[in-house]
DNA sequence: TCCATTTACGTTGATATCAACTTAGTTTGT
DNA sequence: ACAAACTAAGTTGATATCAACGTAAATGGA
C-alpha cells in the first residue's frame, strides 16, 4: 500500500508512442473531422453516413444488428436515431415478427441524401487510400481490433 | 438535376467493407471500451488516462499543444478538462509569459492515478498487441490518417 | 504609439458515447 | 398454462466531440 510515485517520463514517452488505444482515437478523430467537412453541404456527419449505409439493405435490420456491425453501444445508436428520424431520413417499425424489436428503415430522402453522398465519399477516400502504405492491412488489423473484447487471458 | 436513386448494394457492401473512416471509428469504440473496463476501478476512462499522460512533462503544456497531441479539437479538451480539474486531478495555471494561456498541470493526486494506472495499461496493452500480427506497422499507418488534413489535391 | 491582425481560450448548442437501470416481449422448463 | 430466464429496446446521467461565435492578449507594421 505505498503511495505510488509519479510515472517517469520513459514510460510516458512509451505510453504515448506505442498506446494503440490513443492512436486509434487520434486517427478517428481527424478521419471523421475530414469526412465531416465533405458531407457538410449534405447536412450530415461522417458518423450519419455510416449509420445510413449500414440501413441500405434488402432486409430492414434490427437495432441490436446495426448496433454490432458499427460496434456501438446499443443505447448510443438509439440516440444517434433521433436526429434522423427527426430530419426524415430513417424510419422504424416495430417488427411483426418480435414486438420486441424495431426495425430500421431509409426513407426515400435518406435514400437520396445517401447516393448523393457516395460520390463525395468515393472522393475523399481515394485520396486518404493514396496517403498510406496498405490500406489493406490497416483494414485487416483494425478489425482484429473488434474480435475478444473482454477474454481475460 | 435528377433526383439521385437509392445506392446499389454493391456500393454499400464497398463502403462497408474498405471505408476506413468507419473501420477505425469502430476499432476506436472498442478499444476505448476495453480499456474503459480495465481503469474502472480508479475511476478514470482511457480517454482521461491519455489526458492524463499527455500532462506529465517536465514543463507544464498549455492547453493548445495538449489537443493537437491528442488530435482533438481545441475546445473539446476545455470541456474534458472539467472533471478532471472538479476532481483535482488537475490544475491550470496562466502562463505568466502569455497571460491569454493557460498552463495544465498534474496534481499529486492525479499523478498517482496515472501511476496506478499504468500497470493496468501495461497489462491490458501487451494482450492486445499479441492479437495483432504488426502493431508497429498498424501505428505509422494510423499515424499517416493524422497528416494532411484537407490539401484538396 | 496605434490599430489591424493574429493567437489562445471560453461558451453555446447539437450530437455522440457508454454504463446502469428499467420495461416489455419471447422462450423454456415443468 | 405458468413462472423463470432470457432478449430487445428505452431512459437517465455523465462525459466526449466539434463548429460557430465571442473575448482578450500578443504581435507587427506604419
Amino acid at each position: 500500500m505505498n503511495a505510488p510515485d509519479k510515472p517517469d517520463l520513459s514510460t510516458t514517452l512509451l505510453v504515448r508512442d506505442s498506446c494503440l488505444c490513443l492512436h486509434a482515437q487520434r486517427a478517428a478523430r481527424a478521419l471523421a473531422r475530414r469526412f465531416d467537412v465533405v458531407f457538410k453541404p449534405l447536412g450530415i456527419s461522417s458518423g450519419q453516413f455510416s449509420l445510413l449505409m449500414s440501413l441500405n439493405q434488402p432486409q430492414p435490420p434490427n437495432l441490436r444488428s446495426v448496433a454490432e456491425l458499427l460496434a456501438m453501444d446499443r443505447t448510443t445508436l438509439t440516440a444517434n436515431l433521433k436526429p434522423l428520424e427527426r430530419r426524415g431520413l430513417v424510419k422504424t417499425i416495430t417488427d411483426p415478427a418480435d414486438r420486441r424489436a424495431r426495425l430500421l428503415k431509409l426513407t426515400r430522402e435518406g435514400e437520396a441524401v445517401l447516393a448523393r453522398a457516395v460520390p463525395l465519399w468515393r472522393n475523399l477516400h481515394a485520396r486518404i487510400e493514396a496517403e498510406l502504405a496498405n490500406p489493406d492491412q490497416l483494414r485487416l488489423e483494425l478489425n482484429r481490433l473488434l474480435g475478444a473484447g473482454d477474454s481475460a487471458g
